[in-house]
DNA sequence: TTAGGCCTGCAC
DNA sequence: GTGCAGGCCTAA
């Protein structure tokens, strides 16, 4: 599940790969997997590649003349660089042709990703990012963080929402959160200013670490060259219910928060007086 | 604020 | 065969 390290790590590969690129040809195979611009998506043709910028776990195409294409890749979306355009794996939705012959492939099994056109500097473009997205997870400031002293909102809920920081899902809130010794119940208004500076400190360092070993794989994920993440193996609680937490050996415990699963140390992320009630 | 829907693959 | 996994959007 391709969370902003697994992003991250395709941005990297990806312009790489194709930076200065034109686009040579456009190939939608099922087209409301296009989910704006659908009908313009095939202007593309001509168009170059000027760089490919991420906020959260959303890419953005800059894209001559005037256009920008937002990707994301839900649970199980896949961009492959390949030497040809027939579709190498099922669920391939849209395939870009690039004039130096190499083809880019857009799958994604369940169709929770999605891409977005629209013309560079947009209101509409605008509209995808104001309101949704808050600041990216890795250049996160303590200082993002002070809208939280009206938010009584759990403070796991608030991570997964995107709003005020972009980039985390289920697995990274559950391993910064332990890191940072924080019950994911607490109340975003309840976290006095050392608890959101050593939370912001611990979301950069599960981050780097992730980055560092090409980000997680559990099943699906892959970079645009097909190489699977290896930081699957340093998780410390996703995944791990049931087993002793690396740092006091307590059994790790699984509950339901805002219906995600949610894996913690019982002794390490203490609930505190100022849980969210529930 | 919460529940449901989207969607497929895989474990049970 | 059933149910779960999950990001994110919409509706109640």
């Amino acid at each position: 599940m391709p969370e902003l390290p697994e992003v991250e790590e395709v941005r990297r590969t990806l312009i790489a790969a194709v930076r200065d690129e034109i686009i040579d040809g456009v190939t939608v195979l099922r087209p409301d997997y296009v989910r704006h611009g659908r009908k313009t998506i095939r202007n593309l043709k001509g168009s170059g590649i000027i760089d490919i910028t991420r906020l959260g776990k959303r890419l953005f195409w800059q894209l001559t003349p005037s256009a920008c294409m937002v990707t994301h890749l839900g649970m199980t979306g896949r961009i492959t660089l390949r030497p040809d355009d027939k579709p190498a794996e099922p669920h391939t939705h849209l395939v870009l042709g690039l004039k130096t012959g190499k083809f880019l492939h857009f799958s994604d099994a369940r169709r929770f990703g999605g891409v977005w056109l629209y013309a560079a500097e947009s209101q509409a473009l605008q509209a995808h990012v104001t309101g949704r997205l808050g600041a990216d997870a890795l250049n996160l400031a303590v200082t993002d963080l002070d809208g939280w002293k009206q938010k009584r909102v759990p403070l796991k809920a608030e991570l997964l929402s995107q709003k005020t920081v972009a980039g985390l899902g289920n697995i990274y809130v559950d391993e910064a959160l332990w890191m940072a010794r924080l019950h994911p119940l607490r109340r975003v208004d309840q976290l006095p200013h050392a608890a959101r500076a050593l939370l912001t400190h611990c979301i950069h360092e599960v981050l780097h670490a992730s980055l560092a070993m090409g980000g997680t794989t559990l099943r699906d994920y892959r970079d645009a060259n097909a190489n699977a993440g290896r930081f699957a193996q340093s998780l410390n609680v996703y995944g791990r219910a049931g087993q002793p937490c690396r740092r006091c050996g307590t059994t790790l415990r699984k509950f339901l928060i805002a219906q995600r699963t949610t894996v913690i140390c019982p002794k390490c992320q203490r609930a505190g007086r100022h849980r969210t009630e529930k």
